[in-house]
DNA sequence: TTAATAGTGTCTATAAGACATTATATG
DNA sequence: CATATAATGTCTTATAGACACTATTAA
């Protein structure tokens, strides 16, 4: 009954994939990439979610495998980063029973400068709107990728989270439009601003957006790096698996 | 840049461990089993969550692993189970870069029989109240704990999570109970009743609880294993990392 | 001036919080 | 009857939803 620990004793296959969201041209994108024309690989030519092996000599845990695999695609360094959870079994990779550790990013999409991956891998932005998504990904992601937003259009209903979608100052115009991308449905003015305001999340810059009307506050986050959980969600959800 | 494959990759251990929780005079218990007294093993004699190597012959996937560990320990077979995350690291096991896949399961005290494990390991259930929870356990298991009882908690505020720590049949104030008894604090009878009759989540069977006093009706789920959502959290939470 | 977006105010609806009251069993 | 717990009712409070209205800039 006892497991045997040999060098010998069978190990799954570990692996390190990361979802990655921005909002681009209005809307929310996610980062794929094409896998490598090569025979020996699975699923040759196909996209997929950015990862790979966990690097025992170069990774000293998860998350840090999971911040470089962002780090070599997009350069960024700081991203909003959560786990979205693992998934393994002896069918999701032709290769033998392999588990997948997945996280999750938000990135502002200004600064990212894609990099084209080791081989010359294509990168790129695909956008994800409603159901409507990419469906043929390599192994599982395509599943993973749906749990991925589900989760985000989930937590946007009672947390501070699209803010990581923008730069460092925004307007709350600016915050609300994301909220919105995000949740695909216009959300009420008033009711979005109290509760920015009165969270607290927020500090005002003295510093205004101009433009052809009225100029905008600007502001920031009060504690980067944080989430606000707001005391309801925006409409009310219902029964869930 | 490629990373290899061959057998001789080296490959991080693998693991699953289960956070079982159930209530028990009252209070919330958190199953351990202890390690065995065995210089060769990692953490001999400390106590551990239940939990172990995936067996890549026997364990479909992940899941199915969980619930193993889980029906060697207490002979449940149909828990209420979620993944709580991953975890790993260079550091957490002495015998190299080792991930662990965390799943946590809610049971009622009923009917479990504990099973000593293999090699007739210890098995016990203990309380955990407030922050005075067992502080020395095997690896990272103490934070991991943590962690799976911040997000019972957490998850306990707006969800319908605790039925699964009751028998099919309950009251609603045996409802009440439980979750007074994860939250460590009162709750309002007439908004918890409100709450959990008007989302539809239980009906009455035709039978009462009878006692000393009034006969109280009895209630089940109406759709066993799914989760309520409810609107709001019970109170306002506020910020966290 | 107009167009455009920023920001505020008012009224309603919903569900929680506090707390009192009524209901129905046993002994 | 007393006691214990079940179940309901009333009033207040917090925040979302709908929607109207005012404010401030550039052109």
């Amino acid at each position: 009954m006892k497991q045997p620990m040999e060098p010998s004793f069978p190990r799954p296959l570990a692996t390190v994939d990361v979802v990655i969201f921005t909002v681009l041209d209005e809307r929310l994108h996610v980062l794929l990439v094409q896998r490598l024309d090569d025979a020996d690989d699975p699923f040759p030519g196909m996209w997929a979610l950015p990862g790979g092996f966990v690097d025992i000599d170069k990774d000293r845990d998860l998350e840090a495998c999971a911040k470089r695999k962002l780090r070599e695609k997009t350069g960024v360094t700081s991203p909003y980063l959560e786990q979205l959870g693992s998934w393994g079994s002896t069918k999701r990779d032709p290769r033998g029973w392999a588990a997948t550790h997945v996280y999750f990013a938000l990135i502002p999409a200004d600064p990212v400068v894609l990099e084209k991956g080791a081989n010359a891998q294509d990168v790129r932005w695909f956008p994800v709107t409603g159901k409507n998504v990419v469906k043929k990904l390599a192994f599982d992601h395509a599943m993973i990728l749906d749990t991925a937003l589900e989760r985000l259009r989930n937590k946007v209903e009672y947390t501070s989270l699209p803010v990581y979608l923008l730069p460092d100052e925004f307007t709350l115009s600016d915050l609300q439009r994301v909220y919105e991308i995000v949740l695909e449905r216009p959300i009420e003015k008033s009711a979005f601003r109290t509760r920015v305001l009165s969270s607290d999340m927020v500090e005002a810059v003295s510093k205004m957006r101009e433009g052809a009307n009225r100029p905008a506050q600007l502001y920031r986050l009060k504690n980067p790096g944080s989430l606000v959980y707001f005391p309801r969600t925006f409409k009310p959800r219902r029964e869930m698996d």
